[in-house]
DNA sequence: CCTCAGAATTGACTTGAATCAAAAGTAAGC
DNA sequence: GCTTACTTTTGATTCAAGTCAATTCTGAGG
């Protein structure tokens, strides 16, 4: 973990809690903030360890996930550039993080004092609502995802995963899968060998195909109506 | 939906997110609340209505849910007592909730005009506080809650649940479920009729006898060890 | 450009949870 | 206290996903 010169104005911007903040407060972030370099594969925190900072994805891609009791690693997200790593924003009363962090690929972050940055933020206005927009927007998702997890048919996991995807790529017909399918797999919570099953079922009976990390989407209303739990039949 | 006469400021006082407060502040809040009588059955908001207003819990029982797209109904928390309820506590950019809340049994349930109570909240530092570490008890919560619903073992799933109601309950061997087994079943994604079996399992081998809502923990240490994904044989 | 560890795929098999159906038990509201 | 609707239990069956094992593929790093 490799730490670096000073962060930049230009760092900090990029990311929507610091929107529409003086930059006299700006400044006084700056000061309590730094840049790390991490390597793939390298962990930014551990859950249980004591929450010092709170670190937002520059560039590269970093997992956050929760180790369980029962030996598992279940990836909650998989953060990329412009993202904050939540597992490091919140405040739980032990001041410990509550995931895993972990570089994906070689990545650059950004790291604020936590107790600093909460002090400074909490003097500004539109700083508290960036936070507490923040910290609700992540909920949402959350729920989300806790309704995707309550489906139990691994298709319908997969298929709303891929038009998750094809929407966020603009509803581009062909676009690339931004983790590795074993990734993947642990952010649905199937086995990588029910989500390769998967692929190939959806690419037998026409509706996405999918060679190494490229999907292709072939019928985007077919795959919405698997999403959505029809179209059993394929 | 009864509206009832004005809250008290012993209403307000039984929530953490109001604590340490100044009593100007709390009344300026009192203003703007008002308490609401549901009965059994009644909704209280929908997913996709317009979030005027922060509920808290005074008395009763609600059930916190979100209506899948596969049409089914998944329970993301039963609400007591002391809770706020979280799926009005948001502000999502739509300012809409994005759960569902209806009274389990006839509640009364303290209302707060959101615009007001973010205003208020807002002007004061221990209240910026409170909420930010409501929000983050909350997503903690969720993200635990996420955890449990990765594991594919129904039975680990049920044990987890007991276990965690036996510590509610000060570890007292006996206590009673806090709400139906439907509603249990809903919270775990799993079944009803999987629930049912699970626990007749739990009973036959001695880790906890269960009757209607009355659970008695015979072995917690064999259940803590189930909980934790051990003694599969059981 | 090669090498090699890890990722992905595929097949065979097992298991456990969902589903369907029916009976028994509870408790809410009159 | 009765009635009735809903909850819970139980059994039988089905089928999807996990597991294990073996092979192929891929890309990160030297």
């Amino acid at each position: 973990m490799n730490q670096l010169q000073q962060a930049s104005l230009h760092d900090l911007e990029q990311f929507s809690m610091f929107e529409g903040l003086a930059e006299s407060l700006m400044n006084q972030i700056l000061e309590h903030s730094r840049l790390v370099e991490l390597s793939r594969g390298q962990a930014l925190f551990r859950q249980g360890e004591t929450a010092r900072n709170t670190y937002y994805c520059i560039s590269g891609q970093l997992k956050i996930s929760r180790s369980t009791r029962y030996g598992t690693e279940k990836i909650v997200e998989i953060a990329s550039p412009g993202d904050n790593l939540i597992g490091a924003m919140l405040f739980n009363r032990q001041r410990r993080y509550s995931l895993d962090c972990r570089a994906i690929k070689a990545s650059r972050v950004l790291s604020v004092d936590s107790t600093e940055l909460f002090k400074l933020l909490s003097l500004s206005q539109p700083a508290y609502m960036n936070i507490v927009q923040e910290l609700s927007d992540r909920f949402e998702a959350l729920i989300d995802h806790v309704e995707l997890l309550s489906v139990d048919k691994a298709k319908f996991r997969v298929a709303y995963y891929l038009l998750d995807q094809y929407k966020k790529n603009g509803r581009q017909d062909l676009f690339l899968l931004d983790s590795s399918k074993k990734n993947i797999a642990s952010y649905l919570s199937v086995q990588p060998e029910t989500l390769s099953r998967c692929l190939r079922s959806f690419k037998q009976s026409g509706i996405a195909d999918s060679h190494s990390r490229k999907v292709k989407i072939l019928d985007a209303a077919r795959l919405e109506n698997m999403a959505n739990g029809f179209d059993c039949a394929a």
